[in-house]
DNA sequence: AGATCGCCCTGCTTGC
DNA sequence: TGCAAGCAGGGCGATC
């Protein structure tokens, strides 16, 4: 389940590994990795071949490949289990591979998507004035973009009539917040998830935002969170949290500040993990 | 137009 | 033991 560290991490393998490096040969091994191309893998594959990628760029979970003096760029989401992967050529195919990418050069690794439960995928879109993929123009900086702005962040919360969990999984107000790193943030906070988000003080929703960065940024520290083998970065290498999750996932066990049981509640065809001591429920509204 | 919710997908886990 | 249901979940798009 890579969270924006995760996909962060793999930036900077692809900025190690993979730009400034010219493609000669696109593989689509499945369609599915390619529905966010409109047309199509084909398309997809030629449109990319002999084009040169520059410096891989991310914001919030979705990053992208710049193609040289084309204006255009790969664009790709991880999705739930989504890897990029720089492999030997003559490493055997990965049982979900999906895109295969060779290159011109003589050092002997192509560059692969693999991607089990097939919830991400590449995409070619132009780019907008500001450089990013057209399609995500509608999509926040994320709480490690020195260019985040806080203060408009504040004030969509009080404009907003919705709940803080709602707010942090909003991509349109602060990208590359999942499922795990709001529990997580929300903990530290001593927020419960239905807040509303327009009882938040500035103080309360500054501390937040802080907290997401916190946990994100540690999170980095490490090379990423992950629980399983799902998530290997872009060498191939499985990131860990050493220092183990303060609220996703913990059901009945102990609150980290107080003891108390930790909760689960189903929420949005998710879970949301909870201590029912430090994170009181919100008074129902008049 | 903001808010909500169903859907896409596969494999592991759980329960009968 | 085997099968089915449950669960994980980001983001898009339909709906109200």
């Amino acid at each position: 389940m890579p969270e924006l560290p995760e996909v962060e991490v793999v930036r900077r393998g692809l900025e190690r590994w993979v730009a400034g490096r010219t493609v000669t040969e696109v593989e689509v091994l499945h369609p599915r990795a390619v529905r966010r191309h409109p047309a199509g893998g084909a398309d997809f594959a030629s449109r990319l071949k002999g084009q040169r990628f520059e410096v891989a760029r991310r914001r919030g979970k979705y990053l992208w490949l710049p193609l040289a003096d084309t204006g255009t760029s790969v664009l790709g989401h991880l999705g739930m289990s989504g890897q990029l992967l720089v492999q030997p050529e003559d490493a055997a195919d990965e049982k979900h591979l999906r895109i295969r990418i060779r290159f011109d050069d003589a050092t002997g690794t192509e560059l692969r998507f693999v991607d089990q439960r097939t919830f991400g995928g590449l995409s070619l879109h132009d780019q907008t004035p500001d450089g990013l993929p057209d399609v995500i123009a509608h999509i926040a900086r994320d709480p490690l973009d020195p260019e985040f702005d806080e203060a408009a962040f504040h004030r969509a919360l009080r404009l907003r009539r919705t709940t803080v969990k709602r707010a942090l999984l909003d991509q349109s107000l602060i990208s590359g917040v999942g499922n795990i790193y709001a529990d997580e943030a929300l903990w530290r906070s001593r927020l419960h998830y239905d807040r509303p988000t327009a009882t938040l003080t500035r103080p309360r929703s500054a501390e937040l935002l802080g907290h997401a960065r916190d946990v994100m940024n540690e999170a980095l520290a490490v090379g990423g969170t992950s629980f399983d083998s799902l998530y290997v970065n872009v060498n191939g290498e499985s990131g860990y949290f050493d220092r183990s999750l303060d609220a996703y996932g913990r059901e009945d066990e102990p609150c980290r500040r107080c003891g108390t049981p930790m909760r689960r509640r189903p929420w949005m065809n998710r879970s949301s993990y909870f201590c029912p001591r430090c994170q009181r429920p919100p008074r129902p509204s008049a």
